[in-house]
DNA sequence: ATTAATCTTGACCGTTCGGTCAGGTTTATT
DNA sequence: AATAAACCTGACCGAACGGTCAAGATTAAT
């Protein structure tokens, strides 16, 4: 079933508009109009591609969903704890520099208490981070980092990377009115991989 | 100008509908009438006390504000940076955990930008931060912990506190549909403590 | 060239929003 | 007891919301 190149492109605007909107207002914030007029399009052109306001929503999130599991790669590919947790935290770093609105509109969904998306928390991601939880009890098991709760590593892991995107505008009062530079992001990156690290005696 | 009591009382009736609907819903979704009947109350009678919804919105905040301060008052009290940061993110932890409905409402406040308390972030908390790195960055040249960046330090520290609150639904649905019983919360909190400040040379 | 399918859009609809207000009731003051 | 101040609230308002639809325009298929 191959879709016309006019749907895709208008479909892929309409997202893209989206985005924008839901990440700066919220779900509820975010109105039809505001997301028509970021898309250049009439409103009633919107309920053409997606019925409601919801199934938009849906589709945005179903995205960014995408992206979160896909950061794991470098996770998956690595053998040694060092390796793979320093590359899954500079990839998350780099996704919530990269697409910090992204990141919102997954902030708030969870905020809200995940009334969508409830589901696939609950299996999707309780899967993956499964998955997840037994490669790092094996290295605690091997010695090559001290015994700890895996789940919660994770979540500091999480909490942390996703910071930098879901805080920005704390953040930016804090350094002058100025987003952070990126010699400044560096500087975070590093630090936050070394401190997580470091705290779980993977280094030294 | 001291105030009625009946003023008192439902004002304070008010204020507390007003933080479990505006952290349910967000400020948008929140609406006058839910917090009406949140604290029984007609909604006109809202109004006679606070003019309007972003006038009773910002009371709420005000309200969160005080509190991220006041929660820094074992950091300073204390001499050693083990103590002081473990009190801290002691604090910020049960802080999270008793009072999460008040930390997602400063999340999505942030997280749209910070529209009305921009002016407290760039004044009132960078003012707060500025002295916190201060003692961090004496403890740094004392040779107490190491080399780092402070600021980014507290960014860690403030982003896993309140994961724990603001990403609950998240970390429930990962719990087998179980919000953190007290003894696994304490877990997490015994381990956050553990990482960061073993994170940053102060443990060993 | 004709038909069918897809796309476009201004105008419109019912609902709900924040907010107002007049007029009544209760409480405080003297 | 009388007056003033504070408090209460049902009914109402204009604005904005998500969503609909009929009729026309464009593109694809034959």
């Amino acid at each position: 079933m191959r879709k016309n190149q006019i749907r895709i492109n208008n479909e892929r605007r309409i997202l893209a508009a989206a985005v924008k909107i839901f990440a700066g207002y919220g779900y509820q914030g975010a109105t039809m109009r505001k997301i028509a007029e970021e898309a250049g399009l009439p409103k009633a052109n919107l309920h053409y591609y997606f019925q409601t306001k919801e199934q938009l929503y849906r589709q945005v999130l179903d995205g960014i969903f995408k992206d979160w599991l896909a950061a794991a790669n470098t996770f998956d590919e690595c053998e040694e704890p060092v390796e793979a947790l320093r590359g899954y935290i500079e990839t998350k770093m780099d996704l919530s520099r990269k697409r910090p609105l992204e990141s919102r509109i997954w902030a708030e969904e969870i905020l809200r208490g995940a009334p969508l998306i409830q589901d696939q928390l609950e299996q999707t991601l309780a899967a993956w981070l499964d998955t997840r939880v037994k490669r790092i009890t094996d290295w605690i098991n091997k010695g090559t980092i001290q015994a700890m709760n895996p789940r919660i590593l994770m979540y500091m892991i999480w909490a942390v990377t996703q910071h930098f995107a879901d805080f920005e505008s704390q953040i930016r009062a804090l350094n002058q009115q100025q987003n952070l530079s990126d010699e400044q992001f560096a500087e975070a990156k590093k630090q936050v991989v070394q401190t997580i690290l470091k705290g779980i005696g993977a280094l030294d």
